[in-house]
DNA sequence: GCGCCGCTACGAAGTTCTTCGTCAGGACGC
DNA sequence: GCGTCCTGACGAAGAACTTCGTAGCGGCGC
């Protein structure tokens, strides 16, 4: 099949494996391999030179960089989560939702758990900037 | 919560050919593989048995019914789009967003393709009826 | 009746993803 | 100095996903 990839040459998109990895990294920060993988065993089973592999696999496709300088080689993901978020939910709406954003925001809105009153404000005051940056275009 | 799950369990997640295929089904309804392949020859090479395999294992996955009566069996999609859609995107939220989905909403309105006016007062009604829906309570 | 054509089914090969076992090198205590 | 322990590297096994070649069956035209 042939797929549309741009930004996924960059930075490919993580699998499912390595976004439980980033995951931990965006909650940690930069860390080392056994600090992953004792967060990780908090709800997972994963081996440790499992973790390792993959950080090591990660690496190879830029997905996260490291500092070689300690021996405990310290990662730290090469995407932010936000970079990450932005990416994913782009190749969702075009995989099914035929590029409209209006309708996951549509979607999200209807079936999703309840919002707080606190995040339906804010929801209201984004879509009160892109009214006034519609108009005043 | 444990619905999405329930839901996946009946019908597990799609993998990127198996929703290639669910997508021309939604779009042409019922169809048969020839049906099938030719419309995603349009933008893809997949050949025709490929085609014909993936139905043999959607259906497998309970992804696809079909209606073997016609010599040339007719495939229907057993999940609805707007299923799938609701399905993925919590999926996503899971994943990525910590399991809020305001912050996918933001994301998506502040990121995305700009919405037209009307997409926008969609939303905007949306929201309205999420603030009084809360008052309400 | 016979051969051709279109259809499904099956299986196998190739690729990617996931997981871990094993090894080598260096640090550290004794 | 020597063994022990931690760490990274590597490769291989297994699972899942993708793709297609080939076989077999049945209908239809001649």
């Amino acid at each position: 099949m042939t797929r549309a990839r741009a930004v996924a040459d960059r930075t490919p998109r993580p699998t499912a494996a390595e976004l439980g990895i980033l995951r931990v990294l965006w909650k940690l920060g930069p860390s080392t391999v056994r600090q992953i993988h004792e967060e990780m065993s908090r709800t997972d089973t994963t081996g440790y030179t499992t973790v390792l592999k993959f950080l090591q696999i990660m690496h190879g496709k830029g997905l996260v960089n490291r500092d070689e300088s300690q021996r405990a080689h310290v990662y730290r993901a090469s995407l932010s989560k936000s970079e990450a978020q932005r990416e994913m939910t782009s190749h969702l709406v075009d995989r099914v939702f035929d590029g409209s954003m209006s309708q996951l925001v549509l979607q999200a809105l209807g079936s999703g758990p309840r919002a707080t009153p606190e995040e339906l404000a804010e929801i209201r005051a984004m879509l009160e900037r892109l009214e006034r940056a519609r108009e005043g275009r």
